[in-house]
DNA sequence: AAGTGGTCTAGACCACTCC
DNA sequence: GAGTGGTCTAGACCACTTG
């Protein structure tokens, strides 16, 4: 069963700080109040809220000066689409301000082969369930998505699951599994024919390619991905905040 | 003039551990001392230690795990290139295991086209220093680089510079200038002319192709780049902690 | 029940930038 | 010199896992 928790001090001031930049109450390129006077306004220490702008500092957001202040990016709306966010296709495609909506194309319970036993170190021929999907940004397609996950982890019957909602959600539900860390392979190839279909691309346009590996706390694979992103259609843009 | 200046507490006590897991001092999967026990031993407060933990969890390398104790990825060795090692590239190729050697191309100094005075807000026609190099890992090319300065930044003469160097260093040193943060524009791409020759490639084999633009502190753009990277040869791999 | 990591506080001192 | 962000401490309480 999936339990709502109540949101950290933290993650809420990282909430606030998030809705004051993009309304505008920071302006881009603006300087923010002290790190004390916020934190007196917010009713927290400064080590809280500085704990709550750790992530927006990473991402470029906000540009602290030692000794003057700290700053909003002057192009925050232009960093929008970020690497970051990446944990969920959903999530990047929204960020770049269009609608999300996803299809199912099969899902099915098969036996695994060589490479998905070595890669989810099972046994050979052990059941596997697979789940092809594709993702549309604003009805044009722009992701191709396959997620291979073991029968075992299932909690309750494969064919009774939802498949229209983020792999790590899906494995929280069905699966009782949560992800600790993945790694993903990012390599540039020509798309098969099935991607050219269902992408609607030309089939020498080449296109990104992520080979996505999913562990749970236990340090145990628990699915894994393959990801066929038309990244002409959707910019697959990395920030990177450069500590000293 | 550049100054070396002490290390922190933090980024010492990072060293510290980064060195214990190479060691196999934490072998891997086994788990660490408490963070009480850890922070005692080095004389430091908890919240000193934590900090310096933050890069390891976030890299995936140490697992924490609430109310047990923090553990060593059993894959430590397997995550070795990493995207967060990629500001600069000879840390990547260093990480996988290989030598890095830099064959500088061509430095020449031309007045900025269209693009060039886009992305950098600069006047056209305004000088700019081009630098092409090739990255070698273990003798076989891999990266081909090309990186844009605005000639107005330098404070030496743009001739007497070393190329041969990571692009921050080299705009800390010629150009007094320090990167806050940078966007990399990730894209598939099949290869010019120039680089199937460079990187020798053929030249239906498609590559990964990045275009970086970094900003300084007072969020100005100081110089971009264009990266060709043959993905097939060095791999790109983003390894993600999933928080929360 | 004991021990672990997760969160939060209040206060201190330093390095730095600006006026 | 005043004010800012950067670092560090000591201590507290909570949520969670394990024996």
């Amino acid at each position: 069963m999936i339990l709502k928790r109540p949101q950290t001090i933290t993650s809420q001031v990282n909430s606030i700080l998030r809705k004051r930049i993009r309304d505008g109450a920071y302006a881009p390129g603006s300087k923010l109040p002290s790190e004390s006077d916020l934190a007196a306004e917010l009713g927290v220490s400064r080590a809280t809220l500085r704990q709550a702008m750790t992530s927006l500092v990473s991402e470029g957001m906000l540009l602290p000066r030692q000794g003057d202040g700290t700053y909003v990016n002057r192009r925050v709306f232009e960093i929008s689409t970020r690497l970051e966010s990446f944990w969920s296709f959903t999530h990047m495609i929204e960020n770049s301000g269009r609608k999300c909506t996803i299809h199912v194309l099969s899902t099915q319970v098969l036996p695994a082969g060589q490479r998905e036993s070595d890669v989810l170190e099972i046994a050979p021929e052990e059941p596997i369930y697979v789940m092809e999907r594709l993702f549309f940004a604003d009805e044009q397609p722009v992701i191709l998505s396959t997620n291979i996950i073991p029968v075992a982890f299932f909690s309750i019957a494969p064919e009774c699951c939802d498949a229209r909602v983020p792999l790590n959600v899906f494995l929280e539900t069905y699966c009782d599994q949560w992800i600790a860390y993945s790694t993903s392979d990012i390599r540039s190839a020509l798309p098969a024919p099935q991607a050219v279909e269902r992408l609607q691309l030309d089939s020498d346009e080449p296109l990104l390619t992520f080979f996505d590996v999913f562990y749970n706390r236990a340090d145990q694979p628990v699915a894994f991905g393959l990801n066929n992103y038309a990244d002409k259609r959707l910019n697959m843009r990395l920030v990177r905040a450069w500590g000293a």
